[in-house]
DNA sequence: CGAGATCGTT
DNA sequence: AACGATCTCG
């Protein structure tokens, strides 16, 4: 037996949002802890971890561990049926093929539940080892998505580099070139609109720009990104969600060009 | 070596999102007293003439006068990445086939720099002659967009005339005919909403909605429009840029049904 | 000026 | 379906 109430509905809209796009099927894991999901995206290019933490519900009950597979799509389609103020309940009986969603009005005149069917998906569980990171940015996630977009209209790939000073972002395309610089920036008003720099070896690595902008789109769900880098390693990518966990995207670096990828 | 810093980089955005459907590639050519570009539309009907003067650059540096063939398109794509408040700085080095954008927030937290292949383009010198209007309509540039939309969803060409009195935008389609009179009207809270009619002949000329529709893209530069005609002469439909310069389009008449064009 | 929502386009 | 452009609101 299943039920998780969670009060700020509007959350779980977002995290499908942040993720439809990049992964189509999933396994979600439900313990007494919470609920997580881990994939590939569907080209094996880069990895989305979602944390949901019990704590940020107003109830939740988790009798045994189950992995509830869903497509993601459809998942979406039936959150996107609450109002962003509803409260919303994830219901599952053990053994039943099916998942239910309910949606509550704020003033509760409206109360809705779709069921969805769920469906089998091959886990192939991801171990992510912990890693330490040479450089940590965080910054406003809006700054970032903005970076990104414009820079995906002159090139196809980013180099990010971290100094002390601060991070920069490249690229090049047919058109020209492109170089954005944030200094470090910490006397700010809010604490969300800093720019912190913690670095132990300067770093400079590729991304694909087309992952980045996809990984953008869970912008919503907070205020600053933290990205994490170490020379090839993945990058962590990483939007927390307030009291509860977090959605974390990684996403392999591109080789420079003097240095070919292994076969290539 | 050139160098010219606009505290109000939206105001260059707005330049080329105004001229960048009509023209592809056009020159700029830089002078110690500011920049131009006059160039005819890719059809070879219409022709825009800009001018920023460099009064209004908070710092403007020219050594000597240089000619740069930029894509209008790129040039665009690139202004779209700065900031709306956004300071902009052009820089070009003598002999260099590249243009340098400069991109500063308001706070200094992140400076971007973005260059820019220039390109060879034939510039025909295009000499256009002073004349003497019977007739310049000055009018809310707003008022004249929503004219000009209006009109082009019932036919493919305005006549504009001109009277002492006021001045009609008519067409004629398939489903009917259209007629909108404004009359001169000062008497008005701010001097940006009046209409004002100088006129020393009564003018009636006849012009394609699909060019007056997309002059209208420079709606933003400006409060105010002012359209000057004279028989026979191309019409001038001009976008002061405060304390700067202007954007100014022409057109050449339709002729009359009953009088064919030359050739017909 | 930024954010959100809606609409139209590719 | 995704993106951009526009409009409205805060």
């Amino acid at each position: 037996m299943l039920e998780l109430r969670l009060v700020q509905g509007s959350l779980l809209k977002k995290v499908l949002e942040s993720i439809k796009d990049l992964v189509n099927d999933a396994n979600f894991d439900f313990s007494s802890s919470g609920f997580s999901l881990q994939s590939m995206d569907s080209s094996h290019v880069a990895l989305v971890a979602l944390l949901l933490k019990s704590e940020g519900f107003e109830h939740y009950r988790c009798d045994r561990n189950t992995s509830m597979g869903m497509n993601l799509g459809n998942m979406s389609k039936m959150l996107k049926c609450a109002g962003n103020d509803d409260i919303i309940t994830i219901k599952g009986d053990d053994g039943s093929d099916t998942v239910t969603f309910m949606f509550e009005s704020p003033t509760q005149d409206k109360i809705a539940d779709f069921e969805m069917k769920l469906m089998d998906i091959d886990s192939e569980h991801l171990g992510i080892p912990e890693a330490e990171y040479h450089a940590i940015v965080k910054m406003p996630s809006a700054e970032f998505a903005r970076i990104c977009k414009d820079l995906a209209s002159i090139g196809d790939t980013v180099v990010i580099s971290v100094t002390k000073e601060g991070v920069k972002f490249s690229t090049r395309g047919d058109i020209g070139t492109a170089n954005i610089v944030l200094r470090q920036n910490t006397t700010v008003d809010k604490p969300e609109d800093a720019t912190v720099i913690e670095m132990n070896e300067p770093v400079s690595m590729t991304f694909a720009l087309r992952y980045m902008n996809s990984f953008t789109k869970a912008t919503p769900l907070s205020n600053t990104v933290t990205i994490s880098m170490s020379p090839d390693l993945p990058v962590v990518v990483e939007y927390k969600i307030a009291e509860m966990g977090y959605v974390r995207f990684y996403l392999a670096p591109k080789m420079e060009e003097d240095e070919p990828e292994p076969g290539a």
